[in-house]
DNA sequence: ACATACGGGACCTCCCGTTGCT
DNA sequence: AGCAACGGGAGGTCCCGTATGT
């Protein structure tokens, strides 16, 4: 247990870290200081370097994420209520950190996109699982399959968007403003499937 | 004229650099072997140190990017087609760069925000300079001042986050998708205008 | 103990270089050269970088430097005797270096008490060890309390003062002389003792 | 005039930081801005460097020290007296400075005499002429010129020793008692002489 | 007499990965 | 599982001297 635990820290402060600065910017020194982890602990666990930390990271933070969208999704009376729920959420939060936790995975995805081959893999299958997350809840709501899945590569595409203008703004218009409009598009769709 | 020359490759030679592998995974070495600068001109025309390269190089980076739209809604019909064309261009561009040459602010802008208040600032005024020149063009149009500021601002975050999954996913897809979809739902809201 | 050795060897070389060529002329290079230690167990033995090697490596060849005083001290038939000695086997041991090791600690201390806290006070405090030492043998010999102090800092100040001399004017005879001269007067004070 | 001025800002620039910082710690960019001078001048007021311009200034710097010396000589009513008020008036400037500015001659004697020969004779030079000038005045105040010398090279060693006490001690108390020891002796010797 | 730029090198710090020893 | 130490290299910064134009 102790071992999982030393694991699960290493990786859950990665998380942070990488989002808050990241993955040039983390060192070990720095994610066993803020981690409270042993130095010793790194090659046991992980014995691919820096790199594999990343995947884990990124795997570990990206199932946070998209739970974190299923939940409020699930608490939306609609699907395009729950659209509008999540980004205002994720706005609020990225406040609430101080604008410090962005998305787990875009800065470490533009920072190793062309120069580690593992790291572009794991973002590029978590920006896929995310969307394909969408699209499933899209297509139960009523829209078309392949309808559904541009409309996932869309609302995504301008979530991440939105979250690094908010981020560069200190200000949550960027994702109250896209989750209003998407909440509006889905609407017209939907009623338009109504007639 | 040699001496402007010198001050200008290093610019260009880091906007390149940074939009590849972002600011920490450029370093000086490398910086002045691509250029084919001297070292002992780095602290002579960047006091200030990397940051100031850094800013130095989103500033130039960001005033192509905004002719390189321009230029492109100069050559379409309409605004909406506008859109389309820019949209596809960023698109065939960045795939001609092996998925490399991304956004000149976005990396730089998530790894510094929260590290670098002189960068983080230089990111935030190129974000909203893109955003204003954006909805001008709008309003040009005929789209009510206020919904081309709305308007822009999602198109723009769209466009950001298309252009991370395009390159995750080495796909024009996202960029081509983002364009159709607004290059529609901006020929529907000018046909509205004119009813 | 190989361990310790690594750390042991970089303060003992420390040391002699600072002595030589001060502080700021010792840079990490020449100390790795001239110790043969790794460059890897800089940041590990020395977390705090040139300036807490350079705490350690007074602290060294402080302790070094007083018990060379004593040593001499303790072959001399009387106190007085001791000093004339000290400084003659501290001139003689100066030549026989080049004329280069001499005093661990001012050198350093000329050059950081004004830039370096935490090596202001390592000198300081050596300083006063230094003089505390001299006196409590100055009592020994009869010498009352207050002035015994008094008598130990013009000594040592003179002990210092003469080393710079007899360094820059590459001779014996600073050093020699000043030994004579509080010969002289420490023996005049211990005879109005006796009577 | 105005070259010579910019010469003359250079060096009595160079002196201050030589005395406060040490030779190595002072750099070309540090005195250009402390003394507002021009980077161009450099080169054509000291062709030699940095090792030309720390000659000059401790040559400025020894001659307006030994003329501060006489000048508290002139103005106290006898030798001993002069000796002693010397020592506190450099104890109090010293002070005023804010402990900064010690000897112009020591720090740099210290780092350089086993790197640069110009400097180390330099340096070797002031110390001699320090020491004649002061057994000018002792021979003049009666004493035989053989112990003359003697004293002098005596009191000023303890001079520079108690110079670096009181800066490390942060305290008068080395340099006024040494005024008072040496007054002491001094006049011992003149009684002695009278008889 | 001064300004601007070049030019290479060295500065200290810190990094990440590995190796034996507990 | 963890620790202390090694090991080399690269990080950005800054230095000093020189060269070319005023």
């Amino acid at each position: 247990m102790s071992t999982s635990t030393t694991r699960e820290r290493m990786i859950e402060t990665a998380d942070r870290l990488f989002r808050r600065h990241g993955y040039h910017a983390t060192s070990w020194r720095t994610l066993v200081e803020e981690s409270g982890t042993p130095w010793g602990s790194i090659q046991h666990h992980f014995p691919g370097g820096k790199e594999e930390l990343a995947v884990a990271a990124i795997e570990v933070g990206h199932a946070q994420a998209l739970s974190y969208r299923e939940h409020w999704f699930e608490r939306a009376d609609s699907v395009p209520a729950g659209i509008r729920l999540w980004f205002e959420k994720v706005a609020s939060a990225l406040e609430r950190s101080g604008w410090e936790l962005g998305c787990p995975i875009a800065t470490v995805a533009l920072e190793t996109v062309n120069a580690s081959p593992a790291l572009a893999e794991t973002c590029a299958h978590a920006f896929d699982v995310s969307q394909r997350s969408l699209a499933k809840d899209l297509r139960a709501a009523g829209i078309a399959p392949a309808r559904a899945r541009e409309l996932a590569m869309l609302i995504f595409a301008t979530f991440e968007g939105a979250l690094i203008l908010a981020r560069a703004a200190r200000s949550q218009k960027p994702l109250q403003l896209a989750g209003k409009q998407f909440e509006a598009l889905l609407a017209d769709e939907l009623r338009a499937l109504d007639r």
